[in-house]
DNA sequence: AGCACGCCGACT
DNA sequence: GTCGGCGTGCTC
């Protein structure tokens, strides 16, 4: 589209040209930076479009980001500039950059705002600009690239007929438009490679990069016909038509008016080639219109939301902020079954009825048909679901309606925060302190940090809404950055369970070291009898075993962090040792427990299988559902368990976290943790935080009805403050004394945690490249950075220490996450590129969601 | 990733 | 002198 303007006798004609910035999506961190691509100014292309370019030595062809276009003279200007601040630069008069070769579908251009969020994610995440488009557009929407080779003049005689050049001259001429590929598979990459940049420098051949159709929509074609029964008189009788199966068709169309073209296909059994004959006869008109492919689909039936006064001040407050002009943000704390998704509702018609999109961002694991019926009935076409099951298509048709500004609300999971509206009026995060917020790939991204980004560009405001807020979350909101609303009493009056903690150390003592203890027993069977359902939670998050005395009850803990040390094997030592993953501290295991010398030690690390092995022992009578990853592996096995259980077709679901999540189980009447402390034991500073969480929700699965629920807690610490403040469902006690804990180690949100991990085939080759990188900071800290401060720790082993043959090392840094520090990071991450050898990579995490 | 450039050893 | 092997650095 855009090679060079060659005049007929060869000269090149005098253009002007305008200068691109342009990030390459291929381009590694080390070489992520803009690099200047001149274009004629007669073609218009701005920030935001795609590219194809050449880049490198070869001149491969790459996609690239435009994110700013200049005139030759202001882009010389800056040239010269940088100069004089002393940088190393690339100096030409604009004629010797390189030319954008063609501009990809122009659909996919990013919006200003796209392009902002791009710059964002790069500058949080320190990932590369390809990466964050990626992220940001729906699946590799730019992955195939054409490289047609054209010729543009004759080949001179210099070159003989046995030379390379001359057969793939004469291949190119024959084979009228064939790509690169063609003529390395047929030559070979070197032969071919060598011949063909003499060509094109030679100004003999050329090379067009342009991407092929990737846009992959899906179109339903509908027939109409404006044929009258007196026509058809005419035309059969004419015999201009004498296929009985083209008559039967004309007679469908004119009964029926407008079809499908797979209402007539299935029920006439024709074929698609037998109705296009009648429109090239122009009997028939054929129009095409774009389908999307919705997964959810229901029709609006709009109800109206009865609020109590709680919820009805709750969503007032919500909704006085989305009329102020200016980003605002607010926290929604209501307790287990308090109609929290009720205020949600109100304040959603609400910025609807403004014009306004809306964002609802939900955890994977609550993303259920039911949840989605919600909205979906309310809001119906309107509504947009996003999340990881979805096909390409579905997703890329669901991102396709939002930009055209066919969607109100966009429901879906983490990526759904990119979701491509040009007016947001709201975004609301549900469970807000869910951890899969947090993308653990790059970019590594948090979906609250995206939607604040956002909600400030929009003016939008930021609802976080949970049961039990993240202790970030709601100290941001006791400062007043939040405007904090509060629900205090479950909807209808429902009393909260009647919650029982149960010792296991003493069923331990007695001889019992089975997962379910002598009262869960016994309830579980008076249940039975009963004909009501249970509920069985097991956290097996817990993959990291950590060291537990089944006597006394007590975990090796971290003397200097408040985390639990984590059980790591070792070549040298055959107990091998505890580590603690957040400052380094490393002890031999011990042979007998520190607090009551009990020789006979384990460590604990149990899943479901095992309890559910157990159980059928126990109850050999019960029906029994086993959920968890393995047994919803499938798409829809998630909903089919959930749907046969609230059937009544089993007594006891046994399951993690995925039987936890806001399901309505009316018939449930027991909850069971099997070991409600094993997740105290996560080696990682937000351990309480999470059990808290889970306690509550677990809890709050039993009673939903009128009949009072009943829950029991096991434990091995009964006398852990945790677990009774949970045993109240008392959020308040549970944030004092955990934002105490906090500020007296410095722990978010008092600090912020940057882990550096180093990944090598080699133990000795990591360790050094990671205590160069130590060094390197430190040299940083006391020069240039002067006036940034961290607290290093490490360097040591992460807690997953070899993976796929590589080992990893990590440094653990707490910070201030700041644009200074992040400056840092960045100089960091870049110069580790430029000195150690590719084998070696780094990565950088703020904030890991997991240690 | 893939090419240019440069340093060094082997061979004409 | 000259060819080519591979280690190193750059990509507008």
């Amino acid at each position: 589209m855009f090679t060079e303007y060659i005049n007929k006798d060869g000269t090149q004609n005098e253009c002007r040209f305008r200068v691109a910035s342009v990030f390459i999506l291929n381009a590694t961190l080390d070489i992520d930076i803009p690099y200047s691509y001149r274009f004629d100014e007669k073609f218009s292309i701005n920030a935001g479009d795609f590219v194809a370019v050449p880049f490198g030595g070869g001149n491969r062809p790459d996609i690239g980001l435009v994110v700013e276009v200049n005139s030759a003279e202001k882009w010389r200007d800056a040239q010269k500039k940088s100069v004089k601040n002393g940088e190393k630069v690339f100096l030409a008069e604009c004629s010797a950059l390189k030319p954008i070769n063609s501009v990809l579908n122009r659909n996919f251009s990013l919006s200003a705002e796209a392009i902002k969020i791009v710059k964002f994610l790069k500058d949080r995440t320190f990932c590369t600009v390809g990466d964050a488009v990626r992220t940001l557009m729906p699946a590799s929407v730019f992955t195939k690239l054409d490289e047609k080779i054209i010729i543009k003049s004759a080949l001179p005689s210099l070159y003989p007929e046995c030379s390379d050049e001359y057969k793939i001259y004469n291949y190119i001429l024959r084979s009228n438009g064939c790509t690169k590929k063609n003529i390395i598979d047929i030559f070979g990459s070197k032969v071919a490679s060598k011949a063909l940049s003499t060509l094109v420098n030679e100004n003999i051949a050329s090379v067009n990069i342009s991407a092929g159709d990737v846009s992959n929509i899906k179109y339903n074609v509908f027939y109409s016909t404006e044929l009258t029964p007196e026509d058809m008189k005419k035309i059969t009788n004419g015999k201009k038509i004498r296929s009985p199966k083209h008559i039967e068709i004309l007679k469908f169309l004119m009964e029926n008016g407008k079809c499908s073209q797979s209402e007539i296909t299935e029920k006439l059994f024709v074929s698609v080639s037998q109705i296009k004959a009648l429109c090239e006869k122009g009997y028939v008109t054929c129009e095409r219109r774009e389908s999307y492919r919705i997964p959810y689909l229901t029709n609006a039936d709009k109800k109206e939301i009865l609020l109590n006064d709680e919820q009805k001040i709750s969503a007032e407050t919500i909704i006085s902020l989305t009329k102020e002009d200016k980003p605002r943000a607010a926290l929604l704390h209501g307790v287990t079954g308090s109609g929290k998704t009720q205020v949600m509702l109100k304040v959603m018609d609400e910025v609807i009825k403004d014009g306004k999109g809306v964002i609802l961002l939900v955890p994977e694991i609550s993303l259920t048909p039911q949840t989605v019926k919600i909205f979906s009935e309310r809001y119906g076409e309107r509504t947009a679901v996003i999340h990881s099951g979805l096909s390409f298509g579905e997703r890329f048709d669901a991102w396709r309606r939002i930009k055209k500004g066919e969607i109100d609300i966009c429901i879906g999971t983490r990526s759904a925060i990119f979701a491509p509206f040009d007016n947001l009026g709201l975004i609301v995060i549900d469970e807000e302190q869910e951890h899969t917020y947090k993308s653990d790939f790059p970019p590594k991204y948090h979906a609250k940090d995206i939607a604040a980004f956002r909600a400030g560009l929009h003016n939008a405001t930021l609802l976080l809404a949970s049961a039990t807020p993240s202790v970030e979350s709601y100290y941001k909101a006791v400062k007043g950055d939040y405007v904090l609303t509060e629900l205090n009493h479950r909807y209808g009056n429902a009393a909260i369970p009647k919650t029982e903690i149960v010792d296991m150390r003493s069923e331990s003592r007695e001889g019992n070291f089975s997962l379910f203890g002598s009262k869960l027993v016994s309830e579980l069977k008076k249940n039975l009898e009963n004909g009501k359902q249970s509920v069985l939670f097991l956290n097996r998050r817990g993959y990291h075993s950590f060291l537990n005395c089944p006597m006394c009850g007590s975990v090796s803990m971290c003397p200097h962090c408040s985390v639990s040390l984590t059980h790591h094997y070792s070549r040298f030592n055959e107990k091998g040792y505890l580590i603690c993953h957040y400052c380094g501290y490393k002890m031999q295991v011990p042979d007998k427990c520190p607090k009551c010398a009990n020789t006979k030690l384990r460590f604990m690390g149990y899943g479901t299988q095992l309890a559910e092995e157990q159980l059928k022992k126990i109850l050999p009578d019960a029906r029994i559902i086993r959920m968890d990853a393995d047994t919803t592996a499938s798409k829809f096995s998630y909903d089919e368990i959930l749907g046969k259980f609230r059937k009544g077709e089993a007594d006891i679901i046994l399951g993690t976290q995925m039987v936890t999540k806001g399901h309505d189980f009316p018939e449930v009447t027991l909850v069971g943790m099997l070991s409600a402390d094993q997740s105290l034991y996560l080696d990682d500073y937000r351990a309480n935080e999470r059990t808290f969480s889970l306690i509550c929700q677990t809890v709050g699965r039993a009673g939903r009805r009128d009949e009072n629920g009943h829950a029991i807690i096991q434990c091995y610490n009964p006398e852990h403050e945790i677990l009774n403040i949970a045993k109240k469902q008392d959020y308040k006690a549970f944030y004092r004394s955990e934002i105490a804990m906090r500020r007296a180690l410095i722990f978010p949100p008092f600090c912020d945690i940057a882990v550096f991990t180093v990944t090598s085939g080699s133990e000795n080759d990591g360790f050094t490249a990671m205590n160069k990188t130590f060094e390197h900071i430190k040299t940083l800290l006391s020069g240039e950075y002067r006036d940034v401060k961290l607290q290093i720790f490490g360097p040591f082993e992460a807690s997953v220490y070899k993976l796929n043959e590589k080992y990893r090392v990590r440094l653990v840094i707490k910070c201030k996450n700041s644009s200074r520090t992040r400056s840092l990071f960045s100089l960091v991450l870049k110069n580790f590129y430029s000195v150690m050898p590719k084998n070696i990579a780094i990565g950088i995490d703020i904030n890991p969601s997991t240690l």
